[in-house]
DNA sequence: CTGTTAGCGCGTTCAC
DNA sequence: GTGAACGCGCTAACAG
């Protein structure tokens, strides 16, 4: 494959290199006939902006990054996951933007790969995904000066833009669905006690209910674990929303072998909504979540805040619940 | 952030930007002596190469992509993906090569992918996963002359190189295993019927048993609609080979309302391993594959098929069975 | 207003 | 070990 150059395109059509770069810029500097002209040039041949000659010279680089802080046992997330890279790269294709992608074992790690990826001049900015109680990343990217976007949040401090879902809210609405069917011990199976969104849920829950919510790990091992413990106990709860599905599966399996039916002598409900809500007997209630859209937005936004032209928090839309078999009128 | 160059090391060092850029890259032309100091002074400002500047000068952009190209209901797959792409980073990491990530609908816009991130020279090299039966992409990334490693294979067309696993032999043996705990009539719910390891998986299957194997989308829709039809044939299977996890688990559930028990009736057995297949009752016995370790060394292949040092196929380790409840000697 | 020439960004490389 | 040219697109400054 030849590679096509501005020099050739300017040859090709008999004009100066810097018509051509003016004239595929689309600025002024160049009549409307030339215009033309050379555009159907660089059509013809194929030309596309070399990325790096582009980042040498301007300021950007035209790719921006995500780093997904991965602990092995936080399996939960890897549908939202998809979901959200692929909404974030619908918005970001629109203006030929990539995505750098790395998975990596835990924050400190995370934050090498923004030092490197700054450093290096990779990235024009960069999502961060599940923010943390005192989370070192704000600091270091606003100190950095690498434009970062915050999903989840606001951030506490203040340093990052984000864009948010109210979880808090969701949380009160789960408990006011659960009480008008006449629940009064509801739990909570919450999941890693350092994430952001994990503290605005249990306090949004231990506010509406005055019970303690139960932090895990999020594995399955975990969810039938509590749900054991919770189901054993003297009084025991007569619904469960746990905080992703992966543990709302393993709870609706333990809650068979305990010879508990659900929903009739326990509701469940899992945070997140995903293909393994569907697989149960009875279905899950969930959380349904436009994640896709999340990421259309937040990647949208970020495009924003490295162009300077937004700033501050932005809320996205609120889940909502959808009930399904695992969760039924109670009298 | 200050910006550090070359330039300035070269000051600071009080050489010239050559003998820098010697030193940096551990290349001959330099002192011992006068290596050891700038790389001490570009330690001392931490230095970091400008990619872009890189790109340009060399040939070299330091990144690799994969694309996903990801049909929705395409959803099993998640799980082993990243583990996948985990592996892969961490044998990137070790070159400072990047991970240019994207999810696409179909292959026609993975292939719009790869030539726009080769026309903008923005990757060295390319992953492609899931080979199809009349798969246009080796062709057209060998016409474009982007380096590109087949993970998953080998290529029928012997145009890409390739790291596979051998889905025959992995078929042949889950047969054997089956046979020898004194099954007579096994079935299998494959997955998608263009891709090519369904097909080599399906004739595997049917040489060793005679059978015919049933050709799905992967989903869980399909595993428990499928799961119903043989079950409630004349004469039903008494073990059933799932391609995936969602469609065994999904089979599991749908035995369970047909009131037949797992093993006793029927036995089953998921191709790939995940957590899911450690949520159902009984546990289902499951083909495992170290993924991640093959994510390693298709993206050391795929640097080695760069640098031009390496072509041809490699055959990466088998996958083994890992027997649990949902499989049992029947007598 | 239309278009050109010159020089920049930053690391690499080749001739000296 | 050095100086200078190079890669490719962008952008002043400048000429017609």
């Amino acid at each position: 494959m030849r590679r096509v150059t501005i020099r050739e395109i300017a040859r090709r059509a008999g004009v100066s290199e810097s018509a051509v770069s003016f004239a595929l810029n689309n600025r002024p500097g160049v009549s409307e006939y030339t215009r033309r002209m050379i555009l159907q040039v660089a059509e013809e041949m194929s030309w596309r902006p070399n990325s790096a000659a582009r980042a040498l010279g301007g300021s950007r680089t035209g790719a921006v990054g995500l780093v997904l802080a991965r602990p092995a046992e936080t399996l939960g997330v890897e549908s939202f996951f998809l979901r959200l890279v692929s909404g974030i790269q619908s918005a970001l294709s629109t203006s030929a933007t990539a995505l750098l992608f790395q998975v990596v074992a835990d924050v400190a790690a995370e934050a090498e790969v923004y030092r490197r990826w700054w450093a290096e001049r990779r990235v024009d900015g960069v999502l961060v995904v599940d923010p943390r109680i005192d989370d070192p990343r704000p600091n270091l990217l606003s100190t950095l000066g690498l434009p970062a976007l915050l999903i989840g949040g606001p951030d506490p401090t203040g340093t990052l833009p984000s864009i948010w879902a109210d979880d808090t809210r969701a949380m009160t609405a789960i408990v006011e669905h659960l009480r008008s069917q006449g629940h009064q011990r509801i739990a909570h199976v919450a999941g890693l006690a350092d994430l952001l969104h994990t503290r605005h849920r249990i306090e949004a829950f231990e506010a509406a209910t005055g019970a303690a919510s139960v932090t895990t790990d999020y594995s399955d091992e975990a969810g039938g674990r509590v749900t054991r413990e919770l189901l054993t106990a003297a009084e025991p709860p007569t619904a469960i929303v746990y905080d992703n599905d992966i543990m709302a599966v393993a709870g609706i399996g333990t809650a068979a072998e305990l010879g508990r039916a659900v929903p009739a002598d326990v509701s469940l409900v899992a945070w997140d909504d995903s293909p393994l809500c569907r697989l149960t007997h009875p279905m899950l209630t969930a959380l349904v979540r436009d994640t896709f859209g999340f990421g259309q937005r937040a990647a949208h936004r970020l495009l924003e805040v490295v162009d300077g032209t937004a700033t501050g928090d932005v809320e996205d839309e609120m889940p909502h619940l959808e009930p399904r078999g695992s969760t039924s009128t109670r009298q």
